[in-house]
RNA sequence: GGUCGGUUUGCCGAGUGGCUAGGCGCUGGUCUGCAAAACCAGUUACAGCGGUUCGAAUCCGCUACCGACCUCCA
């Protein structure tokens, strides 16, 4: 497992060397969020994990279609019986056009991305906007026999589907053991089998999005897009399909029934689940009510929050910990993340000042190899973090004089972290210059000359004033050798 | 209840049979007028019990606790 690349195959359960279907060409279909919130902690996390394999799989050489949906239609609230549409509710509360709420969080999604400094997807595809595409898979579907109307909608029929096909394998469950655990609905069900679910969906005169079709005005069902867009833009095969672990069951092993009974094959080569974000040891949740959003993080506005956190802090808290593990959130834990990405990004800009050494006492090209180990071991993230680690370990060395590097592996060194920290990981430098209360750095290079020339007199009282006065104007002073340093805190 | 997963040092978090990740914190030291920063050193754990093995955090069994999914959720 050294020079190949290994992804963790939901499907397997187990780690499988990936090789695209046609390479150099690699098709990764990501399910995107709901539109009808802010994004919170865990849609990070999804966007981080496939930002980072997007930029991974470039970095090998491959020429990488990124899709990722955004869910503005047929999500339905409660039980597909009887469910609302999550984006008509929100606009029915505020007063809205569906598609209003959808543009306003869309757009405010987005906005939380470029924060992240994450790559947009190649294709960002609506379900609203794939309606007909969806309708047609209805019918193939319906035709093949996987289905069956009732009173103008239409639904998948599983116990048909699973005499021939093995429903339940992506998520290890047995029909058997479905149905014997599946609640019995309230009131009539329209459908055969508590199992089967909705392909689409009959809308009544009060319903605000929906489409004509030639079972009745209506709109599709949730699973339906994500069959539907990943098969039109990437294919079929198509090679990574992802999303977060909480849509193993139903959404996506719906995915694979669909694709099955409509396209002849299950589509998906690799199926890629990141875990959850906790918060007190529990799935933070939509529905649990327990969120974060990342607004609230960047401004620090949320009651559990002790502080703001920059987008590159939390990105690197989410990388710290390997996707398919569950990360928990506390403050201490941001802050530790924060603290330490300072101190590598530090010591990364850093690099252009070293002093070039007569012989090197470390391994860069070693470093780099193992920077690639860790990677091709299923994203093993943390892993190369601390390999970035040791990195900073030699760079504060070698500035003491206790390690060295030729000119030739000072520049490999920096080649490492524009690789791997930067282009690979999609960090980013902190600029601290934007804190600081609009004082500018001119005022404070005047004032530190002040309190050099008071140190310089000894006179230690008023030094330290000047060093408390401007700690509290959110500037930290730092007494080297060759001068005085400042930096704004972050804190300011 | 069913299925699956987890329990790692003060905290976060890697690690699937021997070679004691990493970050944060803490303690001591170097440097400094003092701080800060930086560096050095220390902080050595794997829920419990039993088994396999020359050797287990890592494999097997049992127990306890936690969680995810089974309804929408990244």
């Amino acid at each position: 497992m050294t020079n190949k690349l290994f992804i963790y195959n939901t499907l397997s359960r187990n780690k499988e060397q990936f090789e695209p279907a046609n390479p150099p060409f690699v098709g990764l279909y990501a399910c995107g969020p709901t539109v009808y919130g802010d994004a919170h902690l865990g849609h990070a996390r999804q966007a981080v994990v496939f930002d980072v394999l997007y930029r991974y799989l470039s970095h090998l050489g491959y020429r990488v279609r990124y899709v990722r949906n955004i869910t503005d239609v047929g999500h339905l609230e409660h039980d597909a019986d009887e469910g609302e549409d999550k984006i008509i509710k929100k606009a029915r509360l505020e007063s809205v056009e569906p598609m209003e709420v959808v543009q306003r969080y869309l757009n405010r999604y987005h906005d939380n991305m470029r924060l992240l400094n994450l790559i947009p997807p190649s294709i960002e595809p609506m379900a609203s906007g794939h309606i007909i595409e969806q309708q047609q898979l209805v019918e193939k579907i319906l035709d093949a026999g996987y289905a069956y109307e009732k009173n103008g909608s239409v639904y998948f029929d599983v116990a048909r589907y699973s005499e021939s096909h093995p429903y339940g394998r992506l998520s290890g469950r047995k029909t058997d053991d479905l149905l014997a655990n599946t609640r019995p609905l309230d009131g009539q069900s329209e459908k055969n089998n508590p199992l089967d679910f909705a392909l689409w969906k009959k809308a009544d005169a009060s319903h605000l999005m929906k489409w004509p079709s030639r079972w009745g005005e209506g709109y599709p069902g949730w699973h339906l897009e994500c069959s539907v867009m990943s098969t039109k833009y990437l294919g079929i095969p198509l090679d990574i399909h992802g999303g977060g672990m909480d849509l193993l069951f139903p959404h996506h092993e719906c995915e694979i029934a669909q694709n099955v009974a409509g396209f002849g094959e299950p589509a998906v080569r690799f199926w890629m689940h990141h875990n959850m974000i906790t918060i007190n040891g529990q799935k933070m949740g939509r529905s649990l009510g327990n969120f974060i959003t990342l607004e609230e993080i960047f401004t620090g506005s949320h009651r559990l929050l002790e502080q703001a956190h920059a987008p590159m802090t939390i990105k690197f808290y989410i990388l710290q910990a390997h996707y398919r593990s569950t990360l928990d959130f506390s403050n201490q834990a941001l802050q530790a993340s924060e603290k330490g990405l300072l101190r590598l990004l530090k010591a990364v800009a850093a690099i252009g000042s070293l002093p070039a050494g007569r012989d090197s006492s470390v391994d860069v090209d070693e470093l780099s190899r193992r920077c690639g180990e860790a990677m091709n071991d299923d994203l093993n993230t943390p892993i190369l973090i601390s390999h970035l680690f040791e990195g900073v370990k030699w760079i504060n060395e070698i500035q003491e004089g206790r390690a060295s590097l030729v000119q030739e592996d000072l520049k490999k060194l920096k080649e490492l972290y524009d690789t791997w920290l930067f282009s690979i990981l999609g960090l980013q430098m902190i600029s601290p210059g934007d804190s600081g209360k609009g004082i500018s750095g001119e005022l404070i290079e005047l004032i530190l000359q002040l309190r050099t020339e008071a140190k310089n007199r000894k006179d230690f009282e008023a030094a330290d004033r000047i060093r408390a006065a401007l700690n509290d104007l959110g500037v930290v002073i730092m007494d080297r050798k060759e001068g005085t340093d400042w930096e704004f805190s972050k804190d300011a």
